[in-house]
DNA sequence: ACCGAAAGTGAATGCAGGTTCCGCTTCGGT
DNA sequence: ACCGAAGCGGAACCTGCATTCACTTTCGGT
């Protein structure tokens, strides 16, 4: 009885944290190539691990695509502060657009799954707002029209979601063309009616 | 025993006919407020059936879906020969444009399962017959920039469906300004690596 | 009004997949 | 090497549909 009094959790087993990782790239994989209506089961073989063991570790499938989508948010994050890190405004921009055109890619199959299970929560607020940084400095930059707001680049973002998941087989890259050109819209501006 | 001999179809009875509507109407109905996995059970009871009557009119679930993404097809074609009809070429393209965004905002719950259904498809070439059409012209009308197929046309209505179905709670319009800013981006025309 | 065929009905059936549960295994500390 | 607890496995269980089918109702022609 030496260790065990501390406080309220105790470290887990190795093995059990192993076996987190394990599920969550089998799961990713399997997803991704399945898509969110994947079975449990299937996502268990691929781990090489039973069913049972997944749901000591996550409440049921919805959790796991929630974990799933913790990470995916994470990632989104990461790429924006990347961006923002470029000292140039425009190439931040870019890069930041290639990055979702990318990731998505990867995604398509479920990428819609995950989007649901993260709009409007305090998180994605986190990206939201430095998306929005991203695009004041390149509006201020001149990359971008005067009006141009976080919500045209989201707009975006969920766009080229959409542009990639209906040609990433027969043209993986049609993607790259569809943002050059609403990337040239932004800088044009939108005429009249604007917000 | 007069006129049953007809060949090989004779006329269904009046009733079964007026259901063949009553099922899809109801089926749109209540694809579009509960999604694509809405059950046959609550579509019969919406159409006021029992479920085994759609089953005599369609061979299945699927079968189902198929004829309503067939009708999607043919909505469509339709807006897209009105907009042809158009003597300008600008007001063409922005109508159309305008019937894909109003279009999808219904139908934003399971549109995504209608499109699988058609894509490539013979259907759906006789559209993009139709949408190149409007793109050429509006292209030697200077209202889009040379170099603009109907492919850029093609993905604008992807990604406009995407948007509606992202933002249709929260911004019911936000659609037109995203499209507004494409086409600017079209009218532009994409900077170098032109396909 | 009557009849056979065409339609409609909805309970019963089958199944796919998520979730549970309990006996077996492995870990980690002594 | 031994032990209790933490983990694991996967068959059994349950639920929610899609689909079927034996039976009843309605249609339309005489």
């Amino acid at each position: 009885m030496s260790p065990p009094a501390s406080g309220t959790t105790r470290r887990p087993r190795r093995d059990a944290l192993r076996n987190d990782a394990i599920i969550i790239d089998a799961a990713r994989a399997v997803f991704a190539e399945q898509g969110p209506q994947a079975s449990m089961e299937s996502i268990a073989a691929r781990a090489g691990l039973g069913v049972g063991t997944i749901y000591r570790r996550f409440a049921g499938k919805e959790d796991l695509l929630d974990a799933i989508a913790r990470l995916f948010v994470e990632e989104m994050d990461a790429a924006a502060a990347d961006a923002l890190a470029d000292p140039d405004p425009a190439r931040g921009l870019d890069r930041f657009i290639d990055f979702v055109g990318a990731f998505n890619a990867e995604k398509r199959r479920y990428a819609a799954a995950l989007t649901e299970r993260v709009t409007s929560e305090e998180v994605s607020r986190r990206i939201m707002e430095k998306v929005e940084r991203l695009t004041r400095r390149a509006v201020e930059a001149g990359v971008l029209a005067p009006g141009t707001t976080g919500r045209d680049v989201e707009a975006l973002i969920v766009a080229i979601r959409a542009v990639v998941g209906a040609t990433a087989e027969s043209e993986p890259d049609a993607w790259r063309r569809f943002a050059r050109i609403h990337l040239a819209g932004l800088r044009a501006g939108a005429p009249e009616t604007d917000r």
